[in-house]
DNA sequence: AGTTGTCAAGCTAGT
DNA sequence: ACTAGCTTGACAACT
């Protein structure tokens, strides 16, 4: 099993996530900014293996406004080497990555551009985990989408969608169950459908099931991981006590979390922390002993 | 130097 | 009607 992290490490004093505005868009700024992240994200990665963190998420931003229509510059070209360097060290340290693009993405959506949009987007990443030279099982992971009140049309139009998509993403594309619309059950239809592998959030699924036990969650998430995508991952967070529902936790709770590795000990999988200070608690997770 | 309004994009439920 | 929340604040103009 490997823990890991989404996208921020506050530690080491670098963001991986430098943007600029729309407004200022230059292909000077696009290169400082894509060479700072790239910096970045390496330092991280480095940092991360120092401490046996060997699953991580690379944030959306690492190429800003890759998707957008403004961006003619060849990004994956002017920065092949640098991306190849940190994909080596990926392999060659066997980290796990993944990529989550953000709640704009929805391949369901009734509106035909927002679709292509979210089309682009989803390609980019991949196009980023492409440069890199990852295996399979390197994973851009989204959610179903939107339901506008009409749930079995928009798990059709899903399907459709991505019925409709290049290999190439198809390849790296997961769903991840939702906490208010998309459940676990409906993530494993889809997947009887689309072979997709389903990304288990147990959070998530605290908010949104049917039932079903983790134990007995991931015995039907396993399933819809192949040996190409590797072991199933999972998120995992924890609910805030007093917020409105949706909010992480800034701390890990280790008990809460023991208790979910002793529930589903006997499956392999990666497993991605969600709380808000990020590696900290990640690093604490790594010491935890059943 | 520090503070604060704003930033490409969507959807949902809580307030 | 409005906004917090979502995988994540960071930028840039202003004081």
């Amino acid at each position: 099993m490997k823990i890991g992290y989404p996208c921020i490490n506050n530690s080491i004093g670098c963001t991986a996530n430098k943007t600029f505005r729309l407004a200022n868009y230059s292909e000077e700024n696009l290169i400082k900014k894509v060479q700072e992240n790239l910096d970045c994200l390496q330092k991280t990665l480095q940092f991360n293996v120092d401490n046996d963190l060997l699953f991580f998420r690379i944030g959306s931003g690492l190429v800003p406004f890759a998707s957008h229509s403004i961006c003619t510059f060849n990004w994956r070209d002017y920065f092949s080497n640098d991306l190849k360097k940190i994909g080596s060290y990926i392999k060659e340290n066997n980290i796990r990555i993944s990529m989550h693009p953000d709640q704009f993405v929805v391949l369901n959506a009734k509106n035909k551009e927002i679709v292509e949009r979210s089309i682009k987007e989803v390609e980019y990443h991949c196009d980023v985990l492409d440069s890199m030279e990852l295996k399979e099982d390197a994973k851009v992971q989204i959610h179903i989408g939107g339901v506008y009140g009409e749930k079995e049309e928009s798990i059709k139009r899903f399907v459709n969608t991505y019925g409709g998509l290049s290999l190439k993403i198809k390849k790296r594309l997961a769903v991840e169950n939702d906490h208010l619309s998309y459940s676990l059950k409906d993530c494993l239809k889809v997947n009887k459908i689309t072979k997709i592998p389903v990304i288990f959030d147990s959070y998530h699924h605290e908010c949104l099931n049917n039932g079903e036990s983790f134990q007995e969650a991931m015995r039907e998430v396993k399933k819809t991981w192949s040996k190409k995508d590797g072991v199933p991952m999972i998120d995992y967070s924890e609910q805030q006590k007093g917020k409105r529902k949706g909010v992480h936790t800034e701390k890990i709770t280790i008990k809460k979390f023991k208790d979910f590795l002793k529930e589903t000990e006997q499956f392999d999988f990666d497993i991605m922390l969600e709380i808000k200070d990020k590696e900290k608690s990640a690093i604490k997770a790594t010491k935890v002993k059943l």
